[in-house]
DNA sequence: GGCTTATTGAGAATAATTACAATGATCCTA
DNA sequence: TAGGATCATTGTAATTATTCTCAATAAGCC
């Protein structure tokens, strides 16, 4: 898969009236080199980016993720509580979906052929475009249950969705 | 259906050491009046509260609807921009996803088995109980994508997306 | 009826969007 | 190909949306 060049994103912008700018450019790099399966708040991004002496406001960060996940260039995930996370939309080969644990916050990502091809279908009925797609899972673990809620300690981690081999758990904030 | 009733939720409270309260009472009911295919915001439901003469401070708005999602009560959409919305999560017969214009804020309802049996099959493999599942697809109409962001005036609607017949269409704020 | 502690309301804190004047990317013209 | 016009974009600050803190209250338990 080619890089997606600020050339490409000069061109996509500038067919829709916009305009690259160097703080564009520089956001996207940033979620070019994130390895896969990371994802970053707009926090995160605007730490990073001070980080790597660019100081680019907070404002500013938050209209590019939420533009660029228009454009389809990113998705915007809500995971845990609190904040949305952004990652590369990349359709193929890493398009994927989220499961959660509504007690533990505990994330795990996972693929599925068949809600692609749904939600296609989907789309291709009324003649729009898919920008993106996004199966949210909400799950309660039995141990969460039991444990209730809000008696949870702060970083407490859901045993039970380890123990059964999640392969990509990460928690968030 | 049998109607959820101000008893049964107060069961399902308390076999987790929660507690039934008025407030509780009373915005369930809110829900539960409501017709099918519409979601409040917490705005909404907090003036609805209002009009019918409740005073419940917007902190237990927020704190309840949020509880009431992870209990599998209410289903959190995030659908247009800016804010949330909550509805009943009734898993049958009106289980449901939802197609969304992010230019246009559009908002179209769909049913999928097929998707619900695919999360099905997700919460299994881990021994997860299956709260609620959302397929969310993002889409951009093509007029909008001509006439661009953000040269949208407020309340434009997408014609094309209503020209090709979408049953249940309705626009957030 | 009294004890324990979850819940509430008020307000502070955090997350995210928006208004507006200054800036600068793109386009047009010479 | 430079110069100027246009208007999208930025940064700052204000606003809105949501969550959190904490003392007072009240639901559930005995």
């Amino acid at each position: 898969m080619p890089p997606y060049t600020a050339a490409a994103l000069k061109a996509e912008l500038n067919e829709k009236g916009w305009r690259l700018t160097p703080q564009r450019e520089t956001i996207l790099k940033i979620f070019q080199n994130l390895p896969k399966g990371n994802h970053l708040s707009a926090e995160d991004l605007h730490h990073e980016l001070r980080k790597q002496g660019h100081s680019i406001s907070l404002s500013t960060v938050y209209r590019t993720v939420k533009l660029m996940s228009r454009m389809g260039i990113l998705r915007e995930l809500e995971l845990a509580e609190g904040h949305k996370h952004y990652e590369l939309n990349t359709m193929s080969p890493h398009h994927h979906h989220h499961m959660v644990c509504v007690q533990c916050n505990l994330t795990m990502e996972f693929d599925n052929d068949t809600v692609f091809k749904q939600a296609l279908k989907q789309t291709e009925k009324y003649g729009l475009q898919l920008i993106d797609c996004q199966l949210t899972i909400y799950t309660i673990c039995p141990e969460a249950l039991r444990r209730g809620y809000p008696g949870l300690p702060e970083n407490w981690v859901c045993n039970k969705a380890i123990a059964q081999g999640a392969d990509l758990p990460s928690r968030d904030k």
